[in-house]
DNA sequence: AATGAATGAGTTTTCATTCAT
DNA sequence: GATGAATGAAAACTCATTCAT
């Protein structure tokens, strides 16, 4: 089992990280929330930009994680990429703040934004081997994979900020009731998209 | 006609802000960019803050005009949607530095960043523009519109994004390459969703 | 003429890094003994390191000029080397501080003291220079000629600084006194040293 | 006998101190370095300081020790002397990270240099014994004793620092060879010094 | 005796902003 | 209109020291 103290520290550091992004993240803060001192997030991690990178790493693999078993529990591709946009989605609401950070750190040139984008590449891979199956099969014709994976990827991410940041503040009741039309509308063209009926 | 300085201003401030992202822009490397002094750049704006939104205010206007002149081509929804996604493909290949702001930027709760959604929001609007008027001809069945928007947005966003992060460097030649594929993704993508041939 | 602020934090600096050497002098202090805002000497100086060797620089620069005067004043080597002795140690009376830092700052192998080194060997080839004249002519039968300059330069410093500190507290009136004893000693040390008259 | 505990910690932090000075000199790596936890280190120095004054002290009296030993077989002051001389510079020369601590520490007003002064005054005392001694016997016309002594320390001190750090790197072959010209020319100077013979 | 996680005061450095010229 | 020297609040990071085990 992970240490205590920093389970503490990586709590109260996604809470901060998401609130206000990288450069606005005071380590004053973190400590305040995880009821450290801030030398002891500086025992445990060697800097800002580490424990920064290690923070999101392990949202993205929770993200990817519930992929994985949500794929298992499907036999066709078709199924499979219509959980894997139903996952991300629901994730997305429950994680809302990692999720905006997985948007607004994943590109650039900075060190942690590289690192980043490397496991964010996990997550695309796992949707582009789904799309690779159904190519396979016959229940897909679809041309260039990367793109489409990067396209749903970024279908369903946008979809759900969107939502969340257009609301004056957060009611839970509110965004459950916009869960599904978010769900069906991604799904709906993305599941078109994979299909290769032209559509002229 | 606009002050001329104000114009050096903003040429260089669009380079730096894109180059690092609000935060790590510093005051001085704009000045040093634009040849003018740091005071004067505080002689026509505020704060870092109003300069920013300025700047991004009129990255987005010039993607809305565009997008607008391009519509006046096509006369059906379907050509017009098309040609929006087109279009913001070709303008984020072209303003890949504004491109990676208008992600890493949209979501947050900073006076700017709800300022810069309102004007991502025009643009959002220009898309459910076009999507209700297919529906209202028959063109389209499409049930829940802004979803619908923000997924075209964040699709089309997301595919330049990855692509011009995921080379090395960029290679001019091959990402003009690059584009009619992504292109095509994304308007298949996007205009099966639109029909409401369900895809079961 | 050097800028006035800059002179402030010159004078600043040489007390405040004297008094507590590199390390434990605090650029607090420093701006607090200038008058400025700590800020102002990050203005001026790229860091703490820059300034520190700048500094120095500057005051070994004036050892090696009043040496410089000094020896125009004498035609034989031999008087230019009692005066160079003289000057040395009159020098380092009357810039104590300074020349506890030329000691304690001189060895090491950080970039601050590989530079500061760089500068004692320009007075160091000063005697080097007066003792070759010296061999040249006749004067001297010196044979290790860089081992003799530092050795004259490391008598006349711990001279001064032996003495400096063996006092309880600067007392101007006893240190006056005591300068020729200190002055008589090196001289004489150096000079028999100088001359090839065997020892034994 | 010590306990092997604080052998190991003294072993390790004359390396680290000496390396780095002791303000540079961090806990962590002297613990590091002696194999030790860092809480080991406090429970037998009760400070950083302590620690650093009790390896000084050290330090200096296993100089003090061999110039003893050495002093012991020769009987004229002047073969004595001569003995002081060759022994300081080959215990430099061996000792290297302690001979610059030596000088970079011995002046300051800190209390531990204070105490570390008082070490190094016990070494002085034993050249002007030797010194007093020859005065007596006739066989040196020393006028200022301190003054002299101070000036043997500091002429064999800095001849030898200056060689170890004007070498790119420590070559211990080139170094052995650099070791009689440096003795000699101290000795020489020292000698002769040591003598009436007026030098004019 | 020994450990090493935790601490928090202290320090350097950065940079948006101001203002006298 | 334009300048750039000066500011000082803020923030990342360090490290000697403590103490519960």
């Amino acid at each position: 089992m992970r240490h205590e103290t920093v389970d503490l520290i990586f709590d109260a550091a996604i809470e901060v990280f998401a609130e206000s992004g990288f450069d606005q993240a005071k380590m004053d803060d973190i400590a305040k929330a995880a009821g450290v001192a801030k030398g002891t997030i500086y025992y445990h991690f060697k800097s800002k930009e580490e424990l920064f990178v290690g923070l999101m790493n392990e949202g993205v693999q929770k993200l990817i994680d519930r992929a994985r078993r949500n794929m298992e529990l499907h036999a066709s591709p078709t199924d499979q990429l219509l959980g894997l946009v139903e996952n991300q989605i629901r994730f997305y609401v429950q994680n809302g703040k990692l999720a905006k950070l997985l948007l607004s750190e994943a590109f650039g040139t900075k060190t942690r934004q590289l690192q980043f984008r490397i496991k964010i590449g996990e997550y695309l891979q796992l949707i582009e081997k789904v799309i690779d199956e159904g190519n396979r099969i016959g229940e897909f014709r679809v041309r260039h994979v990367p793109e489409a994976a990067s396209a749903i990827f970024g279908a369903a991410s946008v979809v759900v900020l969107q939502k969340l940041y257009s609301m004056d503040e957060l009611d839970p009741a509110r965004i459950e009731r916009d869960i599904p039309p978010m769900i069906e509308t991604v799904r709906h063209m993305v599941m078109c998209g994979m299909k290769d009926s032209s559509w002229r």
